[in-house]
DNA sequence: GATAATATATGAGCGTGCTCATTTATTTGT
DNA sequence: ACAAATAAATGAGCACGCTCATATATTATC
């Protein structure tokens, strides 16, 4: 059964719309992919055809998100902003992209997003973290960084940018001014520990 | 079909020692609900009377693991560890009874401890989170702070520890220095946060 | 000791996500 | 026109975690 270019663009288009619809309605969990490809006017297994799972189905869509939230970045960047500024704007710009599926985003970019190990791996999961931490790094070098943050100093901001995304997947304030300060407070952190103002094997001091 | 007190303890070890096993020979995810009950000679269905579910089974044991190493944290203290220090035997003491468990625990952790939003919650993940959390506050609090650090603090505070939680899991060095490495830097970068070193509303003195 | 009451064990069965042998529509070859 | 080749659509079927009506073994009552 061959079909045209143009159908089987509309097939993949339809499936991902009419996905985003009953995922905002009843949730990730709650969405079967035979709901999926019912309203989709396809056979359960078609749906497969085009999507390898369900998860990558879902981050299809963070993915191009993400991509427009890049777009959106460089568009709205001065060149002005200190580092700190710099990150906020860039985390801010992903997040304003992902909106529209806030509801429903936990549990895949929990799942798929997560630096625990996996034995089956989600490559758009995957591709999302490695263009994330390389804009990531893009933007510290364009601030005269000598050398990149090492392994542990990456590690840990994506420890700290997973937990934005948590809390931000929660805040249901209208314009998440919440998430806003811990992303403020966040950036502002990190820009300090990779600018040597970190602990040295010195003592930390408390109090 | 009554059965003695003696028994249902035997039953309820059984299967968490046979669950150990075999979580750890295949992996928590290959493993079945069916091949643990079968180990333990039991049916399917029975072993859903003792455990509500796979992941509360397997967070059983960590909360266990939570448990001792808690002690264990209690017994090694001296009292004279600056905030930081502290903090680090904490953490150190809960990886520490943890380790048996360390090749299958990735999957439950992430699942379990996830700040992400959940509509069915794991009672034993939330437990834990809260015992941690509870226990990290009273550390804190026993090296004269004023005030408690708040939630945005504690949000990161928790984001930082999966990552490390995450990075201990996939840490195959003998004795795991990398991840102590984390951790030492990870403590030392929070104590200085919530020491009001952290960023105030001004500048991060960016490069 | 027989009967009733009760607590636990049991496994068929449900709804998942996903697979795969088969069917069906289209294109290519003659 | 017809046949052969091919690519996509299909839905029965699998294994999973988990449920629940039923069977069964123990205890209480007389």
């Amino acid at each position: 059964m061959r079909i045209s270019e143009q159908a089987k663009q509309d097939n993949r288009i339809r499936i991902l719309e009419k996905a985003v619809d009953i995922f905002t309605t009843k949730g990730f969990d709650a969405t079967t992919t035979r709901d999926i490809a019912l309203a989709a006017g396809l056979a359960t297994g078609t749906l497969f055809n085009y999507f390898p799972s369900k998860e990558t189905l879902a981050m299809t869509m963070v993915t191009e998100a993400f991509r427009q939230g890049r777009e959106d970045f460089q568009r709205r960047r001065t060149g002005d902003e200190d580092l700190a500024e710099e990150l906020f704007l860039f985390i801010a710009s992903g997040l304003r992209r992902l909106r529209p599926l806030r509801t429903f985003l936990g549990p895949v970019l929990e799942r798929s997003l997560s630096p625990f190990p996996r034995k089956s791996v989600c490559q758009e999961g995957e591709a999302a973290r490695q263009g994330h931490l390389n804009a990531v790094q893009g933007i510290i070098a364009g601030h005269g960084f000598a050398e990149a943050p090492d392994y542990v100093a990456m590690t840990m901001y994506w420890s700290l940018y997973l937990g934005i995304l948590a809390f931000w997947a929660n805040d249901t304030s209208p314009n998440q001014e919440e998430t806003q300060a811990l992303i403020d407070y966040a950036t502002r952190m990190f820009v300090q520990i990779i600018s040597g103002g970190g602990p040295g094997k010195g003592g930390a001091d408390a109090e």
